[in-house]
DNA sequence: AAGATTATCTTGACGGCGTTCAGATTGGTG
DNA sequence: CACCAATCTGAACGCCGTCAAGATAATCTT
């Protein structure tokens, strides 16, 4: 009667809900975004979602597996952020940098969502994965190994890999910390400084290599 | 009557449980190492140190404060780690990989620990405060300043500080994914791949200098 | 030495959490 | 239309962080 139920829901629209494995990912999302991840409770996911706190039950096995399906989410973002980033290189091919400083931003802008992306991968003790595929861990290898054109080892091009990622997902877990403030309005900006930071990180691994 | 408390407690002994807030930060520690950071709750924290749950309330204002004591104590013994690994390194004046090495190997044997002394800085958007003094953020620079001897700007010393810290840190946090335990094994064990991640990091860092 | 003071710890309670289960409701199928 | 399976609700359990009130014990004052 009050309520009524042939609301044009998108295209699905399976059961009472009309998808609501959608509506907790989103709910869950905005949480994220407005409360931080400290808020993030399935009970508030479901509060947000209007169902009672039982009904994600039906879609999630628990609430790990609904942090997943944010952190999935999250990953193909950051995968298209890398690909359009690796589009519009202002460099000749692509530059390197480019893509780490993408990277970091993204992090830096949606820290939240960062944070359950990399919590999630540490409790599997595994990367996610999408980068197996066309993600964004082979975008980097694959902008490295535009750069080194004339051949380098498989075995190189996926150390580079690894190093350039961990060079990232260390820089985009630091880039807020307070100390390096005057350093980055020293240089002009945190873009400056993103760039600045992957630049110098030859020196550590020259001298790493004696 | 039936308790003894004239028990010859170390030196301080202040009152009825005799350096409780040590007990507490000891109970915490037990509790990470044994069942995870997922486990260590406040009221396990008390059950372990055989009190009350409320009674880690008249030495830490909040859960929070504990973990910080916690965490203070991990900074610390990563310091020593640090330290040790500078002195006895196998090279002619200390090789910067060795620090590298030491604070992942540090990660990789406190992995519970570590996410604690994280999760920590990352809720108060800083380095721990120790890095301002002897810690461990000096140490590098200090090593990193010894290598090259011949002046180096003071920004560039801090970037590439920043850049190694960076570094340790990502690689810090993925050591044991499962993805590497390949390439690991192929380059005749986790050791040797630190040191060669960390030296393909100049691979990196000159693409992304162009 | 005795009383007052202060720090410490316990008990009990509150609301919120993740999760489960029985039962109500509803969409799809024969 | 009757049935079935999927979906959702309501209530409950045990755990959590935290707080207020009271008991207990060490220290301080005199």
């Amino acid at each position: 009667m009050s309520t009524a139920p042939s609301e044009s829901r998108a295209e699905s629209r399976p059961y009472h809900h009309g998808d609501l494995s959608r509506a907790l990912v989103d709910a869950a999302r905005k949480i994220l975004e407005t409360d931080g991840p400290a808020a993030l409770s399935l009970r508030a996911v479901a509060r947000e979602a209007g169902v009672s706190p039982a009904a994600p039950y039906h879609h999630f096995k628990d609430k790990a597996e609904l942090l997943e399906a944010v952190a999935h989410e999250g990953w193909h973002e950051l995968d298209e952020a890398l690909a359009k980033a690796r589009a519009s290189a202002d460099g000749d091919h692509g530059r390197m940098s480019d893509l780490g400083v993408a990277y970091v931003c993204f992090a830096r802008d949606n820290p939240a969502l960062y944070r359950v992306m990399y919590d999630r991968s540490r409790d599997k003790d595994a990367l996610p994965d999408q980068m197996k595929e066309g993600g964004a861990y082979c975008q980097v290898r694959d902008t490295l190994a535009e750069h080194a054109d004339n051949g380098v080892a498989e075995i190189d091009l996926e150390l580079a890999t690894i190093a350039a990622w961990c060079a990232g997902h260390g820089l985009a877990e630091m880039i807020g910390f307070k100390q390096f403030a005057a350093l980055k309005t020293q240089l002009g900006g945190e873009e400056a400084f993103l760039r600045a930071v992957f630049e110098h990180l030859g020196m550590f691994a020259k001298f790493a290599r004696d």
